[in-house]
RNA sequence: GUGGCUAUGGUGUAAUGGUAGCACAGAAGCUUGUGGAGCUUUUAGCACGGGUUCGAUUCCCGUUAGCCACCCCA
């Protein structure tokens, strides 16, 4: 059995002991199993959302078609270094919150907290770099995490995101910045992107000289977890939200200032584009990103107006010309980002600008007696294999608690099929609105259907 | 990881120091072959552990879980 456990501190294997004392084993009795609990963090996608899921992905993907996207799946689980290198060692998401895994051979396995490293790994490995370039991929799939959960924060989430592998022009930049904004735009949901740049390895020394420069000038007045974060990473700083470190911020020097030609160039063309697509952007200086991989272009988006809250990032994302390389592959500018499906479902539900299609039946077949039900069985089949969407219930014996059903479901005919039509070879069309009635012959009843319907 | 709030059937809720009512949903029936209304019957609950007490679902403590905020991000 693989032991999972979270990457510094075992779980805490107490969890179980919910169960009370006298319905455990050895009760002598009657035993009364404890049910199984939903672990915590992870979430059942009911029936009721399953609709709003599909919706979520069908939009998506007509996304990614229209923008010449093709969708790759890449694993769960993946080796520990592919995030230990990518994301840094001394990120948060690598220090505490992976959920790690050890198989029965010892090898330590990881399930993936997000999935740019993982595609990168792809790319890698499957020689893409022969592929015309740019390659454009997107995917969806569930994430994982080890976070105390809350609103919009699972333990195991789903992110869908777009990727740009091979092309360092600006244009990248700004076209997937673009589909970021369309995408949630044709969700009804209006959003702000904030943008920033953070250079490049060379520009960067410079920066943070500066920043620390700054900081220290302030330090007194600065919160206990900055100043201990100031020497490894000063960028973070920036991204404090303790209400002390708010004013510093703005006097803060900006890595703007300090980005080296090159970068500069590239910032500002992004922009430039930006500008042309009538974007609306941000400039946010104190934009930085939670893993160490990306350089120059850096962005996110929240839903618009709601730019200070904390869990309403709505997705983010930038340029990581560096990561496949530290992986191992050869140098390859890439862009990308990534957008988180519980929130984006989440406000589609609070904007209501989209609903997922009610789930139209059109017919039901109800049934009385033995020999009708298997009759029934036929004529659904039958119907079903006409194009006709058929519901029925043959837990059912009763024909009142079958029509209540069909009531409720909507349907504009109800068939009845019992022990007379049987005989007869018929069955009963029951006009649901009207409760007019007619016979018609077993074998004619689908395409006499198709017709009511306008199916044909 | 830190802090705050909360915990009663499947869901939403009420009351109570003497072990629980209601609504919705579910099931069966009123109509042994006819829905949208109504009626009847019925299923199902005090998160767990400890303490105070003659007695705890109720008060206290702890645990667990949920929510919210911090953190981090999606």
């Amino acid at each position: 059995m693989p032991k999972i456990s979270k990457t510094k501190s075992a779980p805490k294997l107490a969890h179980k002991t919910h169960e009370a004392p006298h319905v455990q084993e050895d009760a002598g009795a009657k035993k009364h199993p404890r049910t199984p609990q939903l672990v915590r963090g992870m979430k059942d996608i009911l029936p009721y959302e399953t609709p709003w899921w599909d919706l979520l992905y069908a939009r998506v993907a007509d996304i990614g078609v229209s923008y010449g996207f093709e969708r790759i799946e890449t694993p769960v689980v993946e080796e520990t270094a592919l995030f230990a290198r990518s994301i840094g060692k001394d990120t948060d998401i690598v220090e505490k919150e992976m959920y790690a895994i050890t198989d029965t051979e010892g090898e330590k396995l990881v399930l993936r907290p997000e999935n740019t490293a993982s595609i990168v790994r792809a790319y890698i490995n499957h020689g893409m770099l022969n592929l015309t370039q740019p390659v454009k991929l997107w995917y969806w799939g569930p994430m994982f995490r080890h976070e105390r959960p809350q609103s919009g924060r699972y333990r195991q989430f789903h992110q869908f995101g777009f990727e740009v592998l091979g092309d360092e022009s600006p244009i990248v930049d700004a076209e997937l910045i673009l589909i970021a904004y369309n995408v949630y735009k044709n969700l009804g949901i209006n959003t702000s992107i904030q943008i920033n740049s953070i250079g490049c390895g060379k520009c960067r020394g410079a920066y943070h000289q500066s920043l620390i420069a700054y900081y220290r000038t302030v330090r007194h007045e600065m919160c206990e977890n900055c100043r201990r974060r100031l020497q490894k990473n000063p960028l973070r700083a920036l991204d404090c939200k303790e209400p002390q470190c708010q004013p510093l911020k703005k006097d803060a020097p900006h890595f703007v200032d300090y980005l080296c030609e090159p970068c500069k160039e590239h910032f500002l063309s992004v922009l430039e584009y930006l500008d042309e697509l009538e974007l609306p952007y941000f400039l946010n200086h104190s934009l930085v990103r939670g893993l160490d991989y990306y350089n120059r272009t850096v962005f996110e988006l929240y839903a618009a107006g709601e730019e200070e809250g904390s869990q309403s990032a709505l997705g983010g994302g930038g340029r990581y010309d560096g990561l496949a390389e530290i992986l191992g592959g050869r140098p390859t500018p890439a862009c990308g980002f990534a957008q988180g499906c519980e929130r984006a479902i989440l406000k589609m539900k609070e904007i209501e600008a989209l609903k997922p299609p009610a789930d139209i039946v059109h017919i039901f077949v109800a049934q009385i007696g033995n020999q009708a039900k298997s009759k029934a069985l036929k004529l659904f089949e039958n119907l079903r294999a006409a194009g006709i969407t058929v519901a029925h219930n043959l837990s059912k014996n009763g024909l009142r608690p079958q029509l209540e059903i069909a009531n409720k479901l909507g349907v504009r005919y109800s068939l009845v099929i019992g022990q007379k039509e049987v005989q007869d070879e018929t069955v009963i069309i029951r006009d649901m609105e009207s409760g007019g009635q007619e016979s018609i012959g077993f074998n004619k009843a689908a395409n006499d259907l198709k017709k009511k319907l306008g199916l044909s």
